[in-house]
DNA sequence: CGACACTTTGATCCGATTCAACCATCGTGG
DNA sequence: CCACGATGGTTGAATCGGATCAAAGTGTCG
């Protein structure tokens, strides 16, 4: 048996003010795991056997209804914890979480959640302050789904995503993962017709640019106002 | 200076698991106030100075967007604690909180909220399990936006509320505080209109009652069944 | 190379908004 | 106490944004 570096989750967010032992120790508890592109780390209604931090990669977190639609509740970044249904007194996981590409977590047992919470007061505040932010994004979510029109919520899905995980390209930014007309669809609700229909006008605009499961914003700026923003 | 007494507080869900000398304590830093309906408890991006209990009445928690359109987030109930921004990392209140009737409530300063987490984890553990839970709630309204049509969301909306606050009448359920055509359009992303429109058929139906300002569910299981559940 | 997954585009249809007008109920002040 | 303005509710007609239905095109991988 092998020993995690520290070194691996040292700089992440939710271990911020934690001292090398304390990383050693959360570390030790902790196993690692990998994920292929489009495989499961944890689905919809499982018993919460785990949470995870995903090291590498991206994960789509989805919800499925009982009539068998889908919604992307949000996609995950390196660096990012996942599944800690525990933290929010669940034992079974809300939704589904696909790996978007090749992905490198960690997992710990959910047991371990309240003995890092209670010796590591730190860990535990940035957790809520996490949940804190995703709260707000659900908030402004809920409110953009009720008020504004498809072009609009496609489009701020588009800039979300561009920003969270764009690499700057020559031609502007190229979201980070593999995406397709009925991902973006399934998080807007919308269909993949409307959503192709959207970025095809927008590319003859010179606003966005897309390919087979990639897309690049263009002129985030105009298309910003071209939604009306 | 009087003092409130602790039975106000102690058969509450945030303060369960506490002793009664704890409940005093926690008492003696809170400060009762009343809000006549219609006047807010506390306002979108102000300074979180406060969070409160509603002790008695109901709050409805709206967002207003940059351009002037509301959506109500949620109708709290008495016994719930609210504007609890603190608990959360943020210094301003996400939203407005308005008394959808008089209201009784009681009222700590913001910086009390670490001292009474530190001091009392179970109180710190029973408002995660809250915020756990409001979680759900907002995914659950957000894949309910994004998929369902209006006459479902309408009437999810209003066999939500006849649950959390009904009150048995002869008729049926009595939503327990007045709620107008365009309140239920805030809640579900649509116009008093299509609400006007629904409530009339559903009423023909025998599904609900209505008169201005109140709104009774009066055969649950048939509303439930009528919009596809 | 063939199969499959993803994308595009046209045609049609319908749910829900918008526009418009009117009615009902409530509270207030002369 | 009644009149009047304000707030809330109803209903019809026209319109339109997007979904749905349908079919064909294109890139990718085994």
């Amino acid at each position: 048996m092998y020993t995690l570096d520290r070194s691996l989750i040292a700089n992440l967010a939710p271990f911020a003010g934690l001292t090398p032992q304390d990383l050693d120790h959360i570390l030790a508890k902790a196993r690692p795991a990998r994920v292929a592109e489009g495989r499961p780390v944890f689905e919809q209604d499982a018993e919460a056997h785990s949470f995870f931090l995903l090291l590498d990669g991206h994960v789509r977190v989805v919800k499925t209804t009982a009539d068998g639609e889908q919604v992307i509740m949000r996609y995950v970044s390196s660096g990012q914890l996942i599944g800690i249904a525990k933290a929010l007194g669940r034992s079974s996981y809300p939704a589904t979480a696909v790996a978007a590409v090749d992905c490198m977590l960690l997992a710990w047992p959910s047991e371990a959640w309240s003995e890092l919470t209670l010796r590591y007061p730190g860990f535990a505040a940035n957790t809520y302050k996490a949940v804190g932010e995703r709260m707000e994004e659900a908030h402004d979510r809920m409110v953009e789904l009720a008020t504004a029109q498809v072009d609009r919520r496609v489009a701020h899905a588009l800039l979300r995503l561009a920003k969270q995980t764009g690499r700057k390209t020559d031609e502007g930014m190229l979201i980070g993962f593999p995406i397709t007309r009925q991902d973006i669809a399934d998080m807007t609700g919308t269909t993949l017709h409307t959503v192709s229909r959207l970025l095809t006008a927008w590319e003859y605009l010179g606003l966005v640019k897309s390919t087979r499961k990639k897309v690049t914003v263009v002129d985030a700026e105009r298309l910003q106002e071209h939604v009306g923003g």
